[in-house]
DNA sequence: CAACTCCCTTAAAGCGCTTTAAGTGCTGGT
DNA sequence: ACCAGCACTTAAAGCGCTTTAAGGGAGTTG
């Protein structure tokens, strides 16, 4: 298991010089312009050609220079990706963002937010690589900013719906991800659910409403019990102990994701309240975190792979086949029942 | 809060070209050379035109376009890292590598490794960008592949030691970690204290190492008990699992890592064994996981921060000063004590 | 006032590739 | 013989920037 070997025979220190287009055609007595056009696989060149081009490039084990044919072509064929570096459901998707890319011959650069790192900065720098297409990943910009961003480079916002901006979106239907959250629920016998929410995002917005609608759809309007959260753990410990302290504890809390579902879980189990015997408890998302075997949380499934497919298909469309009409895609969720939610006590 | 607005009061459209050198100098009347010159601060111009540069590039918004000076400098003052993109301890010494280089001036290119993704493939990518060195978090190729690649562009191993190669290594005492731990427990009153490896690759074996030479340190020859394991959740509950049936439960567990740590608690917990109070159970890494309120893990932590910093101080010592003297950091870890831990049963 | 400095500014030559118009040498038809 | 047509091949002009040697103007000096 050799990794990182290379192709490379030569390996000559760092001062050795990396082989260049015009090195393969010098070596096979050609112009660059046929060794760039066998490399780029454009039709032209006779096979015989081809195949000393190729055998040559692979004796002197010359790559192009990404940095010399993107600012030849204008096209630097990179798809900038905004990503969370905390999230681990943005680590699923940029998993199969690459492969996703690479099967259409475009690479990836990941902008990473952290604390020090806001979206603005995160863009610029995707911006600043040339990327052609930029995949943001549950961005949180006003959509008037992202439409802005739209006009330099198309935009594909992953996971958060734009209102009324003529960008491309791929996201899961989050209420309806939500509502078979509380018909799964309630097929168990549960009335009493309430919901922690995540704030005040566009996605939190969306959850929230698909718990109310199908509380409502349920005849459950009286029971309807939203209590402010965020994206953290620290959040569904918090909710959960408010819970505990209100002394009107719910037989079901649906949460805004899998870390503040798993907050909640916490939070009740170290209260003795156990889970699911006492109360169910349901999270979002379907990341690691909800796979660990001490919670093997119920949760909804964002289908993260179909996701990045999707993202990855719109920005193509727009870059290579000049689609200009600004698309919606729409995923269904699936309900993952796992071992956090059971009949009511 | 208007993130991702932009400088540009342009933004007419995918059409709209953004501004080159070329128009900032046409703009106040330069030549292009100039512009150059002020933009990077480089000493020469005068204070007059330092300022009517200045005014004008931010008028027109520009932004320098990366390929085109990395191809004229030869320089990308890019730093090249892979990372495992599931592992929440790399999350965390990117978010620090980030900021890290960012002081000096320095981008960072992300290659993930993912299942379909190896580390060849993931360094491949990364020189292709031009990447001036590559940081790679705790790479598991042989020496002799990663000495190769250092021939290359400067390489920086973060995490794993490398033996006899001539390379970076910025990294912490993992055998004083773990020797750390033993001392602790010791100190709670433990002698049966067994081991939960992480496999084959060189951490792994430091931290075994550092087990049974603290072991012996504390003449508890007689007490070594090394289980197999490697650096996952499914591990350690496997390990657990095995610990249970053996009917000879140690009185405390060090495992590998974080995660592997996890799957030990919940199996433990599974099967009705408290932690800490009949065994206790002590992780490495010190990650998100760890701080999970459910698990509150003791455990030692590398120092992310550290170790980012070092790591980006050793690239730039190599590229920007000219040093070629391989040069291995070691940092010392620290123990964190939380939850998990306590005396004896 | 010519000769020298200093300071600043710029012309021009690339960086390693892509791209396209313009060859070049064939074959074959007439 | 001549030209059309075909199948390749290549010269040359950039892409947007950096870099360096050379240029120009104002101030000093003898």
């Amino acid at each position: 298991m050799d990794e990182l070997e290379s192709a490379s025979p030569a390996g000559g220190g760092t001062g050795s010089v990396r082989p260049r287009l015009e090195d393969v055609a010098e070596r096979v007595g050609l112009s660059t312009a046929s060794v760039s056009l066998v490399l780029r696989g454009v039709p032209g060149p006779s096979e015989r050609t081809r195949q000393r081009v190729l055998k040559a490039a692979a004796e002197l084990g010359y790559r192009p220079d990404r940095t010399a044919s993107a600012l030849a072509s204008r096209r630097s064929r990179l798809l900038g990706v905004m990503v969370d570096v905390h999230s681990p459901f943005h680590a699923e998707l940029v998993e199969h963002l690459h492969t996703a890319a690479e099967e259409v011959g475009y690479d990836l650069v990941l902008s990473a937010l952290t604390r020090t790192r806001d979206e603005n900065t995160a863009v610029e720098t995707l911006l600043a690589f040339r990327c052609e297409a930029l995949i943001l990943l549950g961005p949180v910009a006003p959509a008037s900013a992202l439409a802005a961003l739209d006009r330099k480079a198309p935009v594909i916002s992953v996971g958060r719906r734009i209102a009324g901006a003529d960008l491309d979106v791929v996201r899961t239907a989050d209420d309806d991800g939500v509502g078979q959250i509380v018909g799964h629920l309630v097929g168990l016998g549960h009335r009493a659910i309430a919901h922690v929410d995540g704030g005040k995002g566009v996605i939190a917005t969306d959850r929230r409403r698909g718990y109310r609608e199908a509380m409502r759809h349920h005849g459950l309007d009286e029971r309807i019990s939203v209590l402010r959260g965020d994206n953290t753990e620290a959040a569904g410990e918090q909710a959960g102990r408010q819970l505990l302290e209100s002394g009107d504890l719910p037989t079901a809390v649906v949460a805004y994701n899998d870390q503040s579902a798993i907050g909640l879980v916490t939070a009740f189990r170290r209260a003795g309240i156990d889970v699911p015997g006492a109360v169910s408890v349901v999270g979002y998302d379907d990341d690691t975190l909800s796979r660990l075997g001490s919670f093997h949380l119920t949760t909804v499934s964002q289908n993260a792979e179909e996701q990045a497919r999707q993202a990855v298909a719109a920005a193509v469309e727009r870059l290579d086949r000049g689609r200009t009409a600004a698309r919606e895609i729409v995923l269904a969720p699936t309900l993952v029942v796992r071992g956090t939610t059971a009949p009511p006590r």
